[in-house]
DNA sequence: CTGTTAGCGCTTTCAC
DNA sequence: GTGAAAGCGCTAACAG
C-alpha cells in the first residue's frame, strides 16, 4: 500500500490537518520544528499525495487535454512537443487525444476529458467540422465550463482564445520575395479551395501583386491538394503559361513541382524559381534546398499552454487571439526573374 | 455544478447505491422498470460519473502513461499514434510524457504518473541510461507496483514485458537481399557502436555473410552516426574498397550515401546498390526510391497497449517479450552485382 | 430489490 | 499551533 497522509500523521504524531497544511504551504503559524519533523517523515516514508484525491477535493488536476487529429502527422507532433514541454516546465500533465479528424471523436473526447477533471483543453478541431459541428463542439465545451483555447482556428463568434498563424502574411511574404527577385508571372499551387489557410495564403499573394501593381491572373492559379501529385499536375498545367516562378502552398506540392520540372529538364532555380510553405524537414536537404515559409508550430504549442493555464488560474481571464507570424526561410530555390534583369523594382 | 450521482438519486427517488449498481451493470436483481427510470434520468440530467471519484475508490483509472524521449521524432510519434489508437478503441486514455532522453525525467515522470493513479506505463527508457540508471528506473516502477512494458528495449534481468524488434533479422534480411542480387563486397554504414540496435543489425549482416561463406572484412564497416554526414563520409571511405553495394543502417545515412554518390557521378543502382533501414517517409519519394527495412512501429504501439492492459486486468499476468520482425521494402535502389552476372547463387 | 453506511485520500472550516 | 470533523463523488459490503 502506498503511504498516505494518515501514515505521516501517525508516524509524526500530528494530525492530518497539520500535515496537509505544511505540505500546501499554508502553515504560517506552524513552527519550524514541526514542519521539519513532518518534512523528514515525508522524506522517510517517501510520501507522495494521491493526486486523484487532491483533484477530487481541489477541483484542479494540473492536467490538460490536447485534442488533435493525428500525432503521427509532423505538424501535430511538433505542436504536441511544444505543448508537452510547456506543460512539464510548469508542472502540468497532458492527456493526448487523436480524433483522426472525426467530429464525433472531438465530442466524445471533450466529454471524457471533462469526466477526468482536466483543467483545460487545447483544441484543434476536426477538419470535417462544418459550421454546425463547430458550434456543437464549442457549445459542449462551454456547457462543461472547461477553459479551452483553439489552435490553428479562429472563430469570430465563439468567445474564446485562439492561437493561429497569419497565413495571409505568409502568402504575402512568399509572393513579395518572388516579386523582389524580379518575377512577375508567378504560378500558385494552392491547397483545396475549402481550406481557410489556403485561401488566406492566396489573399496574401494577391496583396503582394497589388502592391506591385500587377494584375491578378486567374489562369496562374492551379488548385491542388497539398500533395506531390498536385505539384506535378501544376507543372503540366503551367507549361504554356510563361511563368518564371511557382509558389507552392506547401512543401509537399513544391517537391512535386521540383520533381516534375527535373523530369522535363528544367532546373531550379535557373529555369524556374520555386518557393514552398511549411519547411518540412527534408526541404532543407534536397539537392536544391527549398526556400519556404515556416510556421512556428512548436512555439504555438508553448504559447497555447501559457494562455490556457492563464485562463485556468484566473478563472476565465481575458480571451485572446494570439497570432503568430510565419517566417521566410531563404535557401536556394529562388533565382532572379526577367523583371529583375530589366531593372526590376526591388524594394 | 456538474450533475452528480446524488442528483440522479434525488431526481428518481432511488438511493445512490441503486444508481451506482445499474450504472456499473451489477444490477442483476433490479427490475427493468427501475433501470429504465434511472437511465432516463441519467440521460435527462446528462450525468457523467466523475472519474476522479471513481478512480479514487476503484483504484483504476483506465489511463496509462507513455514515456518517450520526444514525440516530435517520427519514430515516437508513429508509436504514440499506435498507442493512442489502441487506447481509445478500448476506452482508455493516454498521458504523454517527453523526457528528451534524460534519465531523471524518466524517474520523475514515473512518480508523477503513479501519483495520478495510472494503471500502467509504457516505457521507452532514456538513451542516456547506463546499467545503473536502467536498474534505478525499473526498481522504482517495481516499488510503485505499476505494471509496465518496455518498448524497444529488452532486459534479461528485469522481469518485465517488452516489445522489441528483431534488428538482427533486419540486418540479416538486408544483407541477404544484397547477396542474392550478386553482391559480395558490401559496405556497411553503422550507427554509433554503443547502440544495441546497430550492433544487432551488424550481427545479422555477418550471419548472412556466413551463410554465403563469405569472409567478414572489417574494412567494409564504416562507423557512422545515423546522420547524412555519416553516409557521405562512408562513400569517401569506401572509395578504394571495390564495393558494389552499401547497407546503411538507417535511411538518413543512406540518403547521405546517395547524395555523395551522385556528386561523384555514380548512379544508384547502376553504379552502386544501396539499401537503407527505417523507411522514413521520403525514402519512397526519392528520385531513386530506396529499398529499405521497415520496422512495424505503429503495430508495436498497438501491441504494447494490448499487453499492458492484459497485465493490468489480470493483476500481473504473464510477462512476455514480444518480438516484431522488420520487413524488407523492395524499391529501386538495388541492382545486380558482379557475382550474379557470373552466375551467382540466388537462393 | 433497495437503502444505510463506511470508506477511498485528501483539503478546509471551525473550534479549542 | 493544532485537531476534529465534514465533505469532494463515488463504490461496495452488509442489512433488511
Amino acid at each position: 500500500m502506498r503511504t498516505t497522509i494518515k501514515d505521516i500523521a501517525n508516524y509524526t504524531g500530528f494530525s492530518v490537518t497539520t500535515i496537509s497544511l505544511v505540505l500546501n504551504n499554508k502553515a504560517d503559524k506552524i513552527p519550524r520544528s514541526t514542519k521539519n519533523k513532518i518534512m523528514d517523515a515525508v522524506e522517510e516514508l517517501n510520501y507522495h499525495p494521491n493526486q486523484l484525491a487532491v483533484g477530487l477535493v481541489k477541483k484542479r488536476t494540473q492536467t490538460i487535454g490536447l485534442i488533435i487529429s493525428d500525432v503521427s502527422n509532423v505538424f501535430f507532433s511538433t505542436l504536441a512537443k511544444g505543448v508537452e514541454d510547456s506543460c512539464r516546465s510548469q508542472g502540468w500533465n497532458l492527456i493526448l487525444c487523436n480524433t483522426n479528424d472525426k467530429h464525433d471523436r472531438d465530442m466524445s473526447y471533450i466529454q471524457v476529458l471533462a469526466n477526468k477533471g482536466v483543467d483545460g483543453i487545447l483544441f484543434c478541431m476536426a477538419r470535417d467540422s462544418d459550421k454546425k459541428k463547430t458550434e456543437e463542439s464549442i457549445q459542449l465545451l462551454k456547457k462543461l465550463k472547461i477553459p479551452f483555447v483553439m489552435i490553428d482556428r479562429y472563430l469570430e463568434e465563439a468567445d474564446c482564445s485562439s492561437v493561429i498563424v497569419d497565413h495571409r502574411q505568409g502568402g504575402y511574404a512568399a509572393a513579395k520575395y518572388l516579386l523582389r527577385h524580379g518575377h512577375r508571372n508567378i504560378g500558385c499551387v494552392t491547397g483545396p479551395s475549402g481550406l481557410e489557410d489556403s485561401m488566406e495564403r492566396l489573399k496574401g499573394y494577391k496583396k503582394a501583386l497589388e502592391e506591385y501593381e500587377i494584375p491578378y491572373r486567374a489562369e496562374f492559379i492551379y488548385e491542388g491538394n497539398y500533395d506531390r501529385e498536385s505539384g506535378a499536375g501544376a507543372v503540366d498545367y503551367f507549361e504554356d503559361k510563361e511563368i518564371s516562378a511557382v509558389f507552392a502552398f506547401n512543401d509537399m506540392s513544391a517537391y512535386g513541382v521540383y520533381n516534375r520540372l527535373k523530369k522535363r529538364g528544367i532546373s531550379v532555380p535557373e529555369g524556374m524559381s520555386l518557393i514552398g510553405y511549411d519547411d518540412i524537414f527534408f526541404s532543407e536537404i534536397l539537392d536544391v534546398p527549398l526556400t519556404t515559409v515556416k510556421q512556428p508550430i512548436y512555439e504555438m504549442g508553448v504559447e497555447s499552454v501559457r494562455q490556457l493555464i492563464e485562463e485556468v488560474e484566473s478563472d476565465a481571464g481575458a480571451k485572446k487571439c494570439i497570432v503568430f507570424q510565419p517566417a521566410l526561410i531563404v535557401r536556394e530555390s529562388v533565382g532572379y526573374g526577367p523583371a529583375y534583369e530589366r531593372g526590376g523594382r526591388p524594394i
